[in-house]
DNA sequence: ATGGTTTTTACTGCGTC
DNA sequence: GACGCGGTAAAAACCAT
């Protein structure tokens, strides 16, 4: 029912829309009158039926973001969660008129199905507090994995290592979301596509001591080992943000390469020499990107890219030596 | 909690366009 | 004069103990 009072809204602001100015509402064509078709989305011309204007609707963010701090306040992810369900509105819904998208009645046959179909949903959907906590925590790991550009596998993986940490009662005391995302966190990093706290706790909606805190705890109790990231599986995405070549990227690689072979990396962040050895790489390939662009997307302070690559320039003098 | 290490913040000086 | 870069000192964050 709120399916046709929003209908209506929506048609009377678009009328009264047209009226307003009218200048805009002629065809290019044929100088006939356009009409806005809002079930389609379109505009079109009523003489000649050209269609002047078509998906009228952005798909893109709402928000421009320029800098770190600013995408952690703005981004958000997802569609708008009500409390007021149990699993937070974020299930499957299937709607009681028997109606399809288009609005036409269903055949009788397809009715059936329907019911039958809503009968199943409602008995998945409140099976016990298990399924249902699995489910919603599968379904942000979902969401989150999206989110971030985390291929299939990873989400295959978070799933796994979620599923396990419910089996052995790590859950009490601990948020689902929480370790939803520190699964996620996790399977990342073994998937070697890791992402940093960071980015992370911008899509979570969990703080990002808490993911850090889960996390640790997660890893401890499931014996996952995980070793530390490699700062070379940060290198292409970095690379790819900036624009930089496949040739930037190699030299960066090679360099992070000699550094781990010389032991300099010992207690760094891999971020961070991720993000030196793009920009060292850069300015050896002459492709110059500023220190402080490539401290934007690697969300890393330039001093530390300063600190990093001198270490890395230095390791790369001692291997030319040999 | 503590101490050692790393990273960040803030500031300053230098050279270039 | 704004910008990119380098360096430094002090604060903050992190980690193992």
């Amino acid at each position: 029912m709120t399916d046709t009072t929003i209908r209506r809204f929506t048609d009377e602001t678009e009328h009264t829309e047209e009226t307003e100015d009218e200048s805009e509402h002629v065809c290019p064509e044929c100088g006939g009158d356009l009409v806005a078709d809002s079930e389609r989305g379109e505009t079109v011309c009523e003489e000649c039926g050209l269609v002047v204007e078509e998906d009228e609707i952005d798909p893109g963010p709402e928000w421009r973001a320029f800098d770190a701090s600013e995408k952690d306040e703005k981004s958000r992810v997802g569609a708008p969660t009500t409390n007021m369900m149990h699993d937070k509105g974020l299930s499957t819904n299937i709607g009681w008129q028997d109606k399809d998208a288009y609005g036409n009645s269903l055949s009788s046959r397809q009715r059936e199905k329907m019911q039958r179909l809503r009968t199943w949903n409602e008995r998945f959907r409140t099976r016990d507090s298990k399924e249902r906590n699995l489910k919603q925590a599968l379904g942000e790991i979902d969401r989150m994995a999206s989110a971030l550009g985390l291929p299939e596998n990873v989400r295959e993986t978070a799933s796994v290592i979620y599923r396990r940490a419910l089996d052995e009662d790590l859950l009490p005391g601990r948020s689902i979301e929480g370790v939803a995302t520190s699964s996620l966190y996790a399977a990342a990093r073994q998937a070697g596509t890791p992402r940093s706290l960071d980015e992370i706790s911008a899509v979570s909606r969990v703080e990002k001591d808490e993911i850090a805190r889960t996390y640790r705890y997660v890893v401890r109790e499931l014996g996952l080992e995980i070793q530390p990231a490699d700062p070379e599986s940060y290198v292409p995405r970095f690379a790819s943000d900036l624009d930089l070549s496949d040739e930037v990227e190699r030299r960066a690689r090679q360099l992070l390469q000699n550094a781990k072979q010389q032991g300099v990396h010992s207690g760094k962040s891999p971020v961070g020499l991720a993000a030196a050895g793009v920009y060292a790489a850069s300015l050896l390939t002459n492709e110059k990107v500023t220190q402080s662009e490539v401290s934007e997307v690697a969300n890393i302070s330039e001093v530390t890219i300063r600190n990093r690559y001198h270490e890395l320039l230095e390791a790369e003098e001692e291997v030319q030596q040999l």
